[in-house]
DNA sequence: CTGCCCCTTTGATCTGAATCAACGGGACTG
DNA sequence: CAGTCCCGTTGATTCAGATCAAAGGGGCAG
């Protein structure tokens, strides 16, 4: 599978405009030919957003929608007194923006400098249809994110506040392991109220569970927002919920 | 739509196998022509579930994929001590066992007589492949799912208990209202633990949330396990999190 | 009809996490 | 370089919901 990747991304010609993308192979880009990427992204435009700005917001109308290629955002709701929930972090490689509504249920807000393609709605509607093979990348993304959304329904219906740290760290440890098998060490590019606001809590809750795992020796927290993993099997009981 | 989808059902030919089936609409079966459908039916067979028997196991390898045509199932998750997360009801019209896993992250478990067309999931990859139109079905249905899901996010992570009783109550008025848009009753197949192990909280905080709905006047409970909606604004209120 | 079981409801008490409060530190600003 | 702001951490107190406990009711087997 790397390797045909490897060879597909190889194969691209020097100045496609999708040549210097990173995440092509991580994200349904990388199911078409050189010729249908380059008339795909003639389809739209790419663009940067700087942190707190918001690609979208609860209630605007769906008219386009997003490929992140670089930087982070937070997807979430507000409830009418102010309380937020993210529904999920946005990283490279992740589609946006799709829904079968007319509008945005959640706002996507940048963490950090974030780059990103955007097609308007109809056109990438159109393209797909003429594309049965981006079809069955879509359905394959969307069923993925159903799964991680689901563990998310476990983890803030039945989890303790420190089993939803350890499983929120794992999940970030895990997705560098998928690109760099032996790295150990995370970045955090949100904030704690952003973690608590995602796993339910409040960012003090959270702080104290970063505090108690480095205690007991299972993570370390190094400087510039950065969490290094000691103890993966201690980890991944308590965040399976084994009342460690 | 409906008059469209009404001239289908019409045209489905008597003796065709899925001439009675009550859902055929709701789901990607409703996307098919009659030959087409009939092949499809063909690939699987149909079966009925009794009241606690599972259609599938956490763990075990997911080699059938369902089709809801009748009753009810909880879809559960199951922590090693014993705590339990219901991700969701499953109801006639709902697919079921598309996992991007090789095995079953949850238990499907059937709270009453449900009634069911169950395929190899092999082949019915293969015949989604072969049909375009039932993989944008199929994508569709993920996409819907998964609103539902991050839905379910907000409530778990941020709404109180009796906001969580008051979204899951008109979650299912608005389910009937689909069909039958002045019906206010509610029947609720599940018992007051299952609601709570969807709700992320225990049975005694759900029934005194219901206790309290029935004292404001926002909901009668009638025997038999129904619910009539008295008020529908107030719970729409309490539900979407304004403090009421 | 009786007895048993399970479900629901209600009450009393407990507790994990929220809230309230305070402090230290890094980044930016004037 | 003082001032401000935001972030993270820690401590004290509170509270929503969990837990523990008990009683009532419907369904069903014998």
């Amino acid at each position: 599978m790397t390797d045909e990747r490897g060879l597909r991304l190889a194969a691209l010609p020097r100045d496609h405009p999708c040549g210097r993308c990173e995440v092509r192979l991580d994200t349904f880009c990388g199911a078409l030919k050189a010729k249908e990427l380059a008339e795909f992204k003639a389809l739209g435009s790419t663009a940067r957003a700087e942190p707190g700005q918001c690609l979208f917001h609860e209630g605007d109308t769906a008219e386009l929608v997003f490929n992140v290629t670089r930087g982070t955002l937070k997807l979430y709701r507000l409830l009418p007194d102010g309380r937020r929930q993210i529904a999920s972090f946005i990283q490279p490689g992740d589609f946006l923006g799709l829904t079968v509504e007319e509008v945005h249920a959640y706002t996507a807000e940048a963490l950090e400098p974030v780059d990103y393609c955007r097609f308007p709605r109809e056109r990438f509607d159109r393209f797909a249809d003429e594309h049965p093979e981006i079809g069955r990348e879509l359905y394959a993304m969307a069923a993925h994110e159903l799964a991680a959304a689901r563990e998310q329904i476990v983890l803030l219906g039945r989890k303790t506040a420190i089993e939803r740290v350890a499983s929120f760290l794992l999940a970030r440890f895990d997705r560098v392991r998928a690109r760099n098998p032996d790295w150990e060490i995370v970045r955090l590019p949100m904030t704690r109220t952003d973690i608590a606001d995602h796993l339910g809590l409040t960012k003090e809750t959270v702080s104290r569970a970063f505090t108690s795992l480095r205690r007991r020796g299972l993570i370390a927290l190094i400087p510039d927002a950065r969490v290094e993993l000691l103890r993966r099997e201690p980890l991944e009981h308590l965040a399976a919920g084994e009342r460690g």
